[in-house]
RNA sequence: GCCGCGUUGGUCAAGGGGUUAAGACGCCUCCCUUUCACGGAGGAAUCACGGGUUCGAAUCCCGUACGUGGUACCA
């Protein structure tokens, strides 16, 4: 059997979204537990949806995301060019064989023409009449003006565009590694384009083209396309052979809460629905990203690989090693699934409190530096993430959860203090700075046996001044314990916040 | 409209003739902590519907309904 070869095929037309990130895993996944090759191939034969920087930003989100492709527009390999668009020149041939041997046929038709025809046929029962069987024989083509026109059309360069024959009364069916048999009376389907008016090929011609001269054995994409399955089998029928084409899987939609996911959804639901931050050249409109949301890649890949897809255990945490390897396509779901950002963010928590912090400090501190936080000891950021890890939920988290270990609190939970503020708390914490200061070796237990003993001393609940000194130091009631806040922050700094909120507390 | 694909709690899902129909997220209650989390113990909640086949159907078959995708010189 031949080496395992993969594609993925985005067109470059804007962000990288939930489904065609996890099209691209399924992808890797597979490549890499078969020993294969992972090619990216880009799609763009649609000259008029070209988007500036779509094509980086897609490599971009594979480099975040650890998938790197082992062929690619931008690492080369035996097959390039990976860009259709400079491929342009490969197509017509195909194109023309097909002319040749009666399966396709050159049509003249204007837009206005085809206009005209879908309003003409247009009825109740066939609200969106196709170009197909029934209608070619009435439209301006090869296989209905006479040789001579059209080869002085084709003389005259007039614009023309080639379309498949679709085939009558024949059932095209294939195997589908996830839907298994799967079939279609050809009669319903359309005369689709081939090769466009401009030269470059339609997807249509472009896959099948591409897949074989690529060597492609295994052929993922979104289930949109099997509709339009049975027009490539056809083709690879006339083209290359039925034995040569590559095994199809489509893989099943990510479903937003309304229908499949769009980028709309996301700022509609308040979830992001692209891989990273994207930000439309046109219109300057941007569209939020995981990443930037606070998402850890591999949280990110973690949850996309178990939407639609498990492996029969309880599993739910795989590392990218782990999906590796125990990855296989008979288990993914033919159903559609629908995105759950809750259940998606607490993967990311998982994936927060599982990996060291070192694994995303640098990203943290990018976060705190946007807010204008300078990071100036690592040693002690480190430690601080540490103590406030488990309770982020995204990245983004770990500013407010741990921003009281750079700064003074600004304002403080009065509400939570006031009942409880009288003169022996008063007074407790006024000796409570004295008994800090005598401190010489400030650690945990030296800090915890000075404000323990002092209560005793002062016969005062422990509980209601933990509360109260956890809010002189944070600001709120949270945090990690109090202690160790204290400890972590240093003798000067807690008893300058001490000082500090006493002076306001002893207002109330 | 037509064609394709699909249908187990709110969501992700295991299970593929005989099960008390797993587990996870979310939700609720309680414990822990006089903080917020983490952790722990419980709870509510499901086989779309109708016909078959069978001693027995969530599991097999057929309909129906619903959902979803396609129906472009877009991918």
């Amino acid at each position: 059997m031949s080496k395992v070869r993969v594609r993925f095929a985005p067109s470059p037309t804007g962000g990288l979204h939930l489904g065609g990130v996890r099209t691209v895993l399924y992808n890797y996944l597979f490549a890499k537990k078969q020993g294969g090759d992972f090619v990216v191939r880009i799609e763009d034969t649609d000259q008029t949806r070209f988007v500036e920087g779509a094509e980086q930003y897609i490599f971009n989100c594979l480099t975040w995301c650890g998938m790197e492709p082992d062929e690619s527009p931008v690492t080369g390999g035996p097959y390039a060019p990976y860009r259709q668009s400079e491929r342009k020149e490969l197509y017509r041939q195909y194109a023309e064989q097909l002319i040749r041997d009666g399966f396709a046929y050159y049509a003249f038709d204007t837009p206005e023409e085809l206009e005209k025809m879908r309003n003409d046929f247009k009825t109740a029962e066939n609200p969106s009449p196709q170009y197909d069987g029934k209608v070619r024989m009435q439209m301006k083509n090869s296989l209905t003006l006479p040789a001579d026109d059209v080869k002085k059309l084709l003389d005259q360069n007039t614009r023309h565009v080639v379309r498949i024959k679709m085939t009558a009364n024949e059932t095209i069916s294939f195997t589908d590694i996830i839907h298994h048999e799967v079939s279609f009376d050809s009669s319903l389907v359309d005369d689709k384009v081939l090769l466009k008016a401009d030269g470059m090929p339609t997807y249509h011609l472009a896959v099948v083209v591409d897949d074989y001269l690529m060597k492609i054995t295994h052929a993922f994409r979104g289930e949109e396309w099997l509709s339009s399955a049975p027009v490539h089998v056809l083709l690879w029928k006339y083209l290359f052979g039925l034995e040569h084409m590559p095994q199809w899987a489509h893989l099943p939609l990510i479903m937003g809460p309304s229908g499949k996911l769009s980028k709309r959804d996301g700022a509609t639901y308040g979830f992001p629905v692209f891989a990273m931050n994207w930000i439309d050249p046109k219109s300057n409109e941007l569209t939020e990203g995981f990443k930037e949301k606070g998402f850890l890649p591999e949280a990110f890949i973690n949850l996309l690989a178990v939407l639609g897809w498990n492996d029969g255990s309880e599993q739910e945490m795989y590392s990218m090693d782990e999906l590796i390897a125990h990855f296989s396509l008979d288990r993914v779901h033919a159903a559609g699934a629908k995105f759950d950002y809750e259940k998606a963010k607490w993967f990311n928590h998982e994936w927060i409190k599982k990996l060291p912090v070192t694994n995303y400090q640098q990203r943290v501190k990018e976060i705190f530096e946007s807010k204008n936080v300078t990071v100036t000891d690592d040693k002690y950021f480190a430690k601080v993430l540490v103590l406030v890890k488990e309770r982020c939920t995204l990245l983004t988290d770990f500013y407010d959860q741990a921003i009281f270990f750079f700064v003074q609190p600004a304002n403080y939970d009065e509400a939570s203090v006031k009942p409880k503020w009288d003169n022996e708390k008063q007074d407790f914490f006024t000796a409570l700075i004295t008994g800090y200061n005598a401190i010489s070796d400030w650690n945990l237990i030296s800090i915890e046996t000075e404000f323990k003993n002092l209560a005793t001393e002062k016969n005062i609940k422990l509980g209601e001044l933990q509360m109260i000194l956890r809010v002189m130091l944070v600001g709120s009631k949270m945090g990690p314990g109090v202690f160790v806040i204290e400890e972590t922050i240093g003798k000067t700094e807690t008893v300058n916040r001490i000082e500090k909120a006493l002076t306001i507390f002893s207002l109330f």
